[in-house]
RNA sequence: UCCCCGGUAGCUCAGUUGGUUAGAGCAUCUGACUGUUAAUCAGAGGGUCGUCAGUUCGAGUCUGACCCGGGGAGCCA
């Protein structure tokens, strides 16, 4: 007799009456006398099978019943519709086999401590949360590539080792290139720029790194982040592809990953009210809001984490905040024609407490201004010689955004701590496991 | 880097003004139970109280230094 057909367990309903497969870990088990109900995860998905003492093997029942939590088995059984199983569906056993076992499982269904989680961050990643929110991660991610890919951008990979900085030296990861010294990129848009000159619209999307010593729920020193650069593109153009953009993602999320967000008990009217339009207004406009409110704040400082939050309390969407002061902004951004103390800058906020999710501009495109301001940021011009021939060659109107990766699993999943929504996390002194 | 909080069983924690043999729940092991839902019930094993030094007749408890962890700030995505 051949063996039964392998069926996910998120399939099985699907297969009331069929002698199947499942293949999996042990995540649970209850005994009472001569019946036991394993919990058994596929990764797609649990699912209870209910093994008789009567009408399975004794042998077999006998191994099921030393099983430890995480063990690794083969079984099979009848898919039946129940009420009394979790899920709706158990598997009635047949048959099985133990493939590896496992005692003392360090995660247990009660409470870690997040030191200790993070400690077993290879095993903790077998949990129900930590697992959904990885499959919406990965949804996230083909959204994005999904948006770019199908308006026309090229997919144009950024190097990871970089010469230079290019938003400051101080929170880069020095590494030995050689005998030269060289630096982990912590953005790809300097070179995104050099792409969209040569292919009109282009995307990055990789990993990028900060040696910040930021020790907060919002931060990794290796984070995924997506680059858009757009020739020919304005501020306007920017925010209007940043908010497509993100509605787009969300809604995607929506459609493809109910069961997840449900696991991870996230308020799904708070994700489906993020349609466009979002609210815009310029830094002035915000910094009035938070005077008129009597939110303490000194005009010409960058928004801290109290100042974000306020700036999308009352709303269920991202605001975008555009027009900054120039001189808390990079260097590479182009000055507002009418004000010539502002950036035409600006980072959308995502709500519910979430902070800066993206971060754009227009391109400053003129090269003598370009020059000046590499000089005024004591900037080594000779690393930027290659970034200058871009408006040495046929400069013209150019900019884009960068959406951090982390950030936005963690809005979208409703995730309290970023470190949750990357496999293995790096974070300050944080490199194990 | 700065500010707060913490470190006692595998895990999460309690531990009185310093005082006999340091406790609980869960986990583990043994036993009972043929529909459990974080099963339940009975029993058992399990400790260098973060490290070092100090105060004291006596330190899990008080003091100092150091190590490790958590939360927040600044900075950023």
């Amino acid at each position: 007799m051949s063996a039964p057909a392998v069926v996910s367990v998120r399939d099985l309903a699907s297969h009331v009456g069929e002698v199947v497969r499942v293949r999996g870990w042990l995540t649970n088990r209850r005994k009472s006398g001569g019946l036991q109900f394993l919990q058994v995860r596929d990764g797609s998905g649990t699912v209870q099978a209910v093994a008789k003492k009567d009408s399975l093997d004794a042998a077999l029942f006998e191994a099921l019943s030393g099983l430890g939590q995480e063990s690794s088995l083969i079984v099979d059984g009848e898919v039946a519709a129940d009420p009394r199983s979790p899920g709706g569906v158990e598997l009635k056993l047949t048959g099985g086999q133990v493939i590896g076992t496992a005692t003392d499982f360090p995660i247990s269904n009660k409470e870690h401590s997040s030191g200790f989680l993070m400690e077993h961050r290879h095993l903790w990643l077998r949990s129900s949360k930590q697992a959904a929110t990885l499959r919406v991660r990965a949804r996230i991610i083909k959204s994005i590539r999904d948006y770019f890919d199908s308006r026309g951008y090229i997919c144009f990979d950024a190097p990871m080792f970089t010469p230079a900085a290019c938003e400051g030296t101080s929170t880069l990861f020095e590494v030995d290139y050689f005998g030269e010294p060289a630096y982990l990129t912590q953005s790809g848009q300097l070179y995104g720029e050099a792409g969209a000159m040569a292919l009109g619209k282009i995307y990055t999307f990789g990993p990028t790194f900060r040696a910040e010593k930021s020790k907060t729920r919002k931060h990794l020193t290796e984070f995924w982040m997506i680059e858009p650069e757009i020739a020919f593109a304005t501020l306007d153009d920017v925010m209007d592809v940043a908010e497509e953009f993100i509605e787009t993602i969300v809604q995607d999320v929506l459609a493809d990953c109910e069961p997840e967000l449900t696991v991870l008990e996230r308020d799904l009217d708070k994700l489906r009210a993020i349609k466009r339009p979002f609210k815009r207004e310029t830094y002035d406009e915000s910094v009035a809001r938070m005077e008129a409110a009597g939110h303490a704040f000194k005009h010409g400082d960058d928004f801290g984490a109290p100042d974000e939050e306020f700036i999308t309390h009352g709303s269920d969407k991202p605001v975008l905040v555009h027009r900054w002061p120039a001189d808390i902004k990079a260097f590479y951004m182009k000055r507002d024609p009418a004000d010539d103390t502002r950036a035409l800058a600006v980072d959308v906020i995502a709500p519910e407490g979430y902070g800066e999710i993206i971060g754009g501009s227009e391109r400053a495109d003129d090269l003598a201004f370009l020059e000046e301001q590499i000089a005024a940021h004591k900037l080594p011009k000779e690393s930027f010689e290659w970034y200058l021939d871009l408006r040495r060659y046929g400069s013209v109107p150019h900019g884009g955004f960068g959406l951090g990766l982390e950030r936005t699993v963690a809005w979208i999943c409703g995730t309290k701590h970023i470190r949750e929504c990357i496999p293995f996390p790096r974070m300050l002194y944080k490199i194990y496991p």
